[in-house]
DNA sequence: CCCCAGGTGGGAG
DNA sequence: CTCCCACCTGGG
């Protein structure tokens, strides 16, 4: 058991005990595992950390022993994004449908995770189940990332990535997948592209670049972009949403739903793509 | 054993 | 522009 002591992080929103899974395992982000009852253990950049959900439904943290503690404290508050203020993107929305989804998961929040996190992960993920997608993350970080200590692995680097054997790709369980990967790793050092230069990007710029890369379409650029930028007008339409919009809106294209969603949602989109996926997921 | 999954790419209509 | 299906693989 390498890690510290508990500590409480300072300026913690709530979070009911629902939300707090449904957020940090809920297809957001695919490094978190629950280890006991409000507790995941994972890996964000290079923190390890082990994030517990307290009774006052506030979160306390343990990383592993000698890390940095105020920089580690740092990493997580902006990853679980305690600075936005959700409950305000509800209060402008007037949609009673939306209303009802923000009833359900009232302190649901989007993750912050890095463009690369992103990238790597949501090409992964196609036609994919969350569980199987953490495998395929989990074993590239194990065979091509950094160790942090035994069991916890970075992601690896997209020079990584895009030099490694297939055969080390092939027995990540990627599938078809693995080329996209390769792929989109060496067209990203070919055109010596920053993925870090997506947070300030305008959002139609940043999608029009995700969309050059193999394995990325519409629905992972905005995955990308939601989850890995902060772009909070992508409206990522998976299967999920595009039942959602069906019932609730009778829209039937993803085409139509997004832009559906940039009409009427706006600015806060994203947010409340979330809501309707973690609503329609939980009541299919 | 058969089928499909939180998608993309590439070709046809 | 909209269909349609192959693409890997594990799990039901």
């Amino acid at each position: 058991m390498p890690f510290s002591e508990k500590f409480a992080l300072e300026n913690s929103p709530f979070f009911t005990p629902s939300d707090f899974r449904e957020t940090l395992d809920g297809g957001q982000s695919f490094r978190w595992r629950q280890v006991e009852k409000n507790t995941f253990e994972g890996v964000f950049e290079n923190v390890a950390a082990r994030l517990i959900l307290e009774g006052s439904g506030k979160v306390s943290a343990q990383i592993l022993k000698g890390a940095d503690k105020k920089s580690a404290a740092k990493k997580i508050a902006e990853f679980l994004d305690f600075e936005r203020d959700y409950a305000s993107i509800v209060k402008s929305c007037a949609d009673p449908r939306v209303k009802a989804a923000a009833k359900k998961f009232p302190t649901l929040r989007i993750l912050r995770q890095t463009p690369r996190e992103a990238i790597i992960c949501f090409i992964c993920s196609s036609s994919k189940r969350i569980v199987q997608i953490k495998q395929c993350v989990g074993l590239l970080s194990k065979y091509l990332g950094d160790e942090i200590a035994p069991n916890f692995h970075a992601l690896p680097s997209f020079e990584k990535i895009a030099n490694a054997p297939d055969e080390v790709l092939k027995s990540c369980k990627l599938g078809f997948r693995a080329a996209y990967l390769k792929r989109a790793a060496q067209k990203i050092l070919a055109d010596k592209f920053d993925p870090e230069s997506l947070r300030e990007m305008p959002y139609p710029e940043a999608k029009k670049y995700l969309l050059t890369l193999s394995g990325v379409g519409e629905k992972v650029a905005d995955c990308i972009l939601l989850f890995g930028a902060a772009k909070f007008e992508a409206f990522p339409v998976d299967t999920w949403i595009s039942k959602s919009m069906a019932s609730l809106y009778s829209l039937k294209s993803p085409k139509d739903a997004r832009a559906f969603a940039s009409a009427q949602f706006g600015a806060n989109a994203g947010y409340i793509q979330q809501l309707l996926f973690a609503d329609i997921r939980a009541n299919p």
